[in-house]
DNA sequence: GCTGAAAAAGACTGTTC
DNA sequence: GAACAGTCTTTTTCAGC
């Protein structure tokens, strides 16, 4: 699991096997070397071979936020007038910290920042946004809250 | 795999599974066990009962948009001035095919959508856009440029 | 690099406490 | 519910092509 030894050319084969994964990692070798026109042992090559070059970065589930208590979804607009290394380093640093934050993104043009945040409600919206400008100076922040989700995939287009 | 069977009430054992499948979900049985301080048949029995209600969704592989040829990231903020049925259903069904849109939120308040788009390079949102907005009128888009990945996780806080 | 087989590990089932 | 033991599937290794 090294991070970027070296930029592996992936032929269809193993595009159709890191598709397989994407679309369920619990499927036996046999079942994805079936799908893929191919037999276990070179399918298991490849994917030994894919995870070491970090092209599969990990394995996890997937779980139902709203089952978890975590059903309010919202994307937070940063625009801050501080951009000296120090500052950054805490409000990436609080970022990192808090687990509410699953996305976050420095952007080109005029806001600086954008995160994806779950939290229970309304109000645990408003406990993150209060501990983080408690932490950090911020401009402007504007949160768009979701209504609905239309698409929430992992899967990249191969 | 139901939808939502029932909300099930989840103890503290169970969350100590889910956050250990989350990290990794291509742990063995015992080592999830020994994590979460318990042994082989419950954690399999609760993992299983976490399946059937739909709180564990699916085991997926996390790749690396990069080695792909996925390294450039748009979040795209939509405001349209169209609000029936039809034209929402062909918003959705747009967004639904095109394997380049990642997420699709629709959000409360002025603008009324927000993507996530991973696409090659510039050229390759230019091409979204524009397939886009030949599919469905739209007012007004805002591209927003991610330049660097702070934060990516699919773990949810438990 | 593939095939096929064999060994090792782990998942799943059922029975008992 | 949890522990245990047994079976059966799947992963992993390896010899031969």
């Amino acid at each position: 699991m090294v991070d970027h030894p070296e930029l592996p050319d992936l032929d269809a084969l193993d595009r159709r096997i890191l598709r397989a994964l994407q679309v369920d990692a619990s499927q036996s070798l046999d079942e994805i070397a079936r799908q893929v026109g191919s037999s276990k042992t070179p399918v298991w090559n490849r994917i030994r071979k894919l995870r070491e070059a970090g092209v599969i970065r990990r394995q996890t589930v997937i779980l139902d936020p709203q089952a978890l208590g975590l059903g309010t979804c919202f994307f937070v607009l940063v625009r801050t007038s501080e951009h000296e290394a120090g500052w950054q380093q805490r409000f990436l640093a609080a970022l990192r910290e808090r687990p509410e934050v699953l996305e976050a993104h420095r952007l080109a043009g005029e806001v600086d920042y954008i995160l994806k945040v779950r939290v229970p409600d309304a109000k645990g919206y408003d406990a993150f946004y209060q501990a983080l400008i408690r932490d950090v100076r911020i401009f402007d922040v504007t949160a768009l809250l979701s209504m609905e989700e239309i698409k929430e995939t992992t899967a990249l287009p191969l």
